[in-house]
DNA sequence: CCGGTTATACTCGTGGCACGAGCATAAGAC
DNA sequence: GTCTTATGCTCGTGCCACGAGTATAACCGG
């Protein structure tokens, strides 16, 4: 975002309309007189601002409904021809595909199967879907944001594991049309949805794991991840937790991954390992109930998975810790061994107050609300709004 | 720093002055026409923003030697009555104490040993050199920031191992002052010099370990640590890569912290467990070049650093390692043990460019130095700057 | 039904910042 | 001694947020 000319104060002066529009998405449906009174703005302020965003497109104004006393205000929701972002994630089998308004809910949601294997054509069939979405938008859309279970490194696909996939260049989702294309992994989004909006919603500090294959994570601080290094961070699962005489397939060894997925149970079952560790799962969690070997198998596994969050929040502390994929049902189907585990494993003067633990808010649904979250965040930045605002003088 | 009436303004309007002191701090000496194109900033602008921080009595400009052709600048320095931060830590044996000016450089630097080993008397004692200290400066001192080998939790000392203290009330040393006090974790404030400007300067995300008894260490993201909620994270000492067979004086089982240490090197020696970890380990890394079990063990133990040392980059992806107190010594100690784990820990896609791990710049001045940063970041906030606006009308 | 109460909106003058264009200035270079 | 280069200074402009004052739209109670 370096500039040439000085330029900072076409920018600075988008900070209070940029913070009004992460109010409105903060809480959506929320009323002018509310965002006046938590972003601590005059009201005089207020209007202004309002009627600037009005007047770009970007926001409306629609008579809120009275409640008790006093003149009535409005409620400010995003405006019809206002920017959009398109979110998309690919999955193992699916995709899905999201147009979302600028108070973050999704105005249009597609999903399909993948048309092959091969990076190529999976590519090529969300690339129409995208198309046929900016044709159906046009200029509104301003930013395209992708959620893959993968590693980037400087925004690059290095690895897809459960795709199958090795380094694939994206560039061609959004190649030809200016907009820019934002790539995450879809655990690290999905931490950034439950920190905004899901459970963890409120948190400075949160902790997201999700089991699949293996486990991700994400440390979300202040509503943004630490990613690191060209956002080639949060691999916890390869952090390590485990015995140190079993090889990972990343090359390390002792990887916490090996530990808490399906490929452990197999171990503890003394099964092979699974061809397909997620169906394995769901197949050794289904019969638990009634098979005291998956039991035990289960219990040994959520106590790996709660033993290392213990010391994931000794490192960082976090304010609240929230589970998604595998993990919320590995912990609800031994929730003894699972809260022992966690309990044991943190730091005595942590114990009087331990970090809640909660299962994350947005189900599988999770990545592509982050994907739609991160989208926004660039579109309501101040830069970007200064850009918006050439393209439509009033 | 919520406020009741709207006065986001104020502040905001400081923000290029900030920028300035930031840039100033960053670059002790710089020159104003330097600071001009970092920031982005015309050159109207840049006359009119050192005047006001002239005219405050916040910087100073002093030509600058001449370089070259074209019209000479001037050198941007911290005013000789402009504010002050005191710095102090507390270690085991002695305490230091420094007062720097807005450039970050330490204008004076006291210390001294321990007037006993109870908190009372040791604070007792510094607050003497503090009162002292804002005796001679008076208004100039805006802040008091203290590092201590402690776990705070909301600002408040919950233990001290090393100084053999649990909770303590820190309150006493700025009270009746008027003055913010703020404290951090030695390590924590160690990562910070690192990252601003030591071994990790200009990374955007570092990591800094820190073998004193036990191992401490900090994820410092845009110069900023991230310490979880209550300032508690940073436990990195307290994550399970160890054997899970020992049980930690923390409370939880396999800490790393039982494996890079004093007492790790006692336990693979044979001995009994030092009541000093710390001369214990200086002892046998002495004798290590001459001795061949010592060495076995410190190899064991650099290992065991190096190894945990590629999990938390597994997981964090920083820019760059920094290694403080012992960590340092046992990778000289080591190096091809410690080069071998650390490589073999880290992911495959990790080892084509692996983060250097770099020796600490600092030395044993980094959690001062990182205190003085801290304080001074207080110092020149927005909201301090509007503050010390107020008290100085031109 | 009508003034009182309450909460919010609108208006307008003020202060203050950063910009940009134009001009001024101090050094080295030829 | 002029030219070149880099920087500093001045001043008019645009714009934002504030705050005080005024206006408005609901409810409330007699």
């Amino acid at each position: 975002m370096a500039r040439d000319r000085p330029e900072r104060a076409r920018d600075a002066r988008w900070r209070a309309a940029a913070d009004v529009l992460a109010q409105v998405r903060r809480e959506p449906g929320i009323t002018r007189a509310s965002v006046a009174r938590r972003l601590n703005l005059s009201t005089g302020s207020t209007t202004e601002i309002t009627a600037r965003l009005r007047d770009l497109r970007l926001l409306t104004e629609t008579p809120a409904p009275v409640r008790g006393r006093g003149r009535p205000t409005t409620v400010l929701a995003p405006h019809p021809s206002g920017p959009l972002v398109l979110a998309a994630e690919l999955r193992q089998e699916d995709w899905r595909c999201a147009v979302a308004t600028l108070d973050g809910r999704v105005a249009h949601l597609q999903t399909g199967r993948h048309a092959g294997r091969e990076p190529g054509p999976v590519l090529a069939a969300l690339r129409q879907v995208l198309d046929r979405s900016w044709r159906r938008y046009g200029e509104r859309v301003r930013a395209v944001s992708l959620a893959v279970a993968a590693t980037f490194v400087d925004g690059d696909l290095v690895q897809a594991s459960s795709l199958g996939w090795g380094p694939v260049d994206l560039t061609g989702l959004s190649a030809g049309t200016g907009l820019p294309l934002l790539v995450g992994n879809d655990a690290t989004l999905a931490g950034v949805a439950e920190a905004r909006t899901g459970s963890a919603a409120g948190a400075a500090t949160a902790l997201h794991l999700l089991v699949e294959v293996g486990i991700g994570g994400a440390l979300i601080v202040g509503g943004h991840p630490v990613t690191g290094a060209g956002g080639a961070g949060g691999e916890y699962g390869h952090v390590p937790f485990g015995d140190r005489r079993l090889r990972c397939p990343c090359g390390a060894r002792g990887c916490w991954d090996l530990e808490v997925d399906g490929r452990a149970l197999a171990r503890h079952l003394g099964d092979p390992p699974p061809a397909d560790p997620h169906t394995y799962m769901r197949e050794v969690l289904d019969r638990a109930p009634r098979d005291a070997a998956a039991a035990r198998a289960v219990a040994t596994v959520a106590s790996a998975l709660a033993s290392g969050i213990a010391g994931l929040v000794n490192a960082h502390a976090p304010d609240v810790v929230t589970l998604g994929g595998f993990a919320g049902s590995l912990r609800a189907a031994a929730p003894a061994g699972f809260d022992e585990a966690y309990a044991g494993g943190l730091m005595t003067f942590r114990r009087a107050q331990p970090p809640p633990v909660l299962d994350a808010a947005h189900g599988d649904e999770g990545a592509l609300r982050g994907a739609v979250a991160v989208g926004l965040d660039h579109v309501t930045s101040e830069a970007a709004l200064a850009s918006w605002a050439e393209r439509h003088p009033r």
